[in-house]
DNA sequence: CCTACCGATCGGTAGG
DNA sequence: CCTACCGATCGGTAGG
């Protein structure tokens, strides 16, 4: 049983955050999970807030760089909207407690913070407008629908996945990140 | 100012457990919203659980009266999901602190609580599969999509709908739910 | 619905 | 990272 580090204190209030919400847990309920007081992760982070910010970055940060691996160039439209949805399912299991935290909780951050993790959110979401835009252009989705009520569909998708979906279950993730690109090009007819 | 009634009480919880949640509202929050002290509550409820599960009750009766509405018998597959998903757009915009609350916080209920709307919930999504697995076997839904992954996805965009939509924006809420039938049907090939 | 409380718990600090 | 706290706020109650 060595110390803890900043990093674990942040890795265990994330899970916290995100299964029992910022206001639903206590810097007591925090220690104890640690393994130590309450009063004690004062020794690594300046508070609470800072707390949740710290998590809710790490979140941001693993949309932002799958997005980046996503958008390589040179690729037709819709083999980067399937990255991304891949990516984006990758992110959501392989980092459960940042991702839903930076999905549920950012509104409680405080002004400053919410706006950067806001605007960091806009890009993330301009990324699978702008792929879809390009990919009617270039006549590989044939519709005419409009790119940002779609992108903000396949996101509703996306960022639920982690509520629902049993890793071990009949379809693994690969496969789901195919069924649900399959649904985002063709819906119900086909 | 005459006195409130239970119903005033429980409806401004819904508005201050939507915006934050159970956890963030205190008892004198809910007295401040409402003009009274936060102790005078008790004389119309019994407590603050009491008060979320009343909140999420009608929540959950809001979402089955719409589905009730929409599975009249004789109609095509198609028809009863496009009126299912204006239902559920309706129900969205028009008792958002309800839906909210019930879509958000249903895990906050005490074991007996959670159950019945749990219950409710999944009575609720066979709708969806139901009437999506009906428009497969008689043709209407050419593909062979798995309906629960599918009633799933349908419903994580409609959960979400009152996160972003600007109603007094471009596309009014039968736009949307149009857009949303359209989407589901054909998704970004037509 | 208010007055006047209650014990418990909260986020956080000083000093080691 | 613990000991020993602090003032503030929490959900809730007795009595009117």
């Amino acid at each position: 049983m060595s110390r803890l580090t900043r990093d674990d204190i942040i890795a265990g209030a994330g899970r916290r955050f995100a299964s029992h919400g910022y206001h639903g847990t206590s810097m007591r309920d925090l220690g104890d999970d640690l393994g130590i007081l309450g009063s004690s992760i004062y020794a690594h982070v300046g508070g609470k807030q800072e707390l949740l910010a710290a998590v809710i970055d790490r979140g941001a940060a693993f949309f932002e760089a799958s997005a980046m691996r996503a958008q390589r160039e040179g690729r037709p439209a819709d083999e980067t909207l399937a990255e991304l949805i891949a990516g984006h399912v990758d992110v959501v299991l392989d980092h459960r407690s940042e991702a839903r935290t930076y999905l549920s909780e950012t509104q409680v951050l405080d002004d400053e913070d919410r706006k950067r993790v806001s605007e960091a959110r806009d890009r993330y979401e301009s990324v699978f407008v702008d792929v879809i835009t390009r990919g009617q252009a270039e006549g590989i989705f044939p519709g005419d629908r409009d790119p940002r009520l779609t992108a903000i569909y396949v996101l509703s998708i996306l960022n639920t996945i982690d509520r629902w979906f049993d890793e071990g279950g009949r379809v693994d993730r690969h496969g789901l990140a195919a069924d649900i690109f399959g649904f985002v090009v063709d819906g119900l007819g086909c």
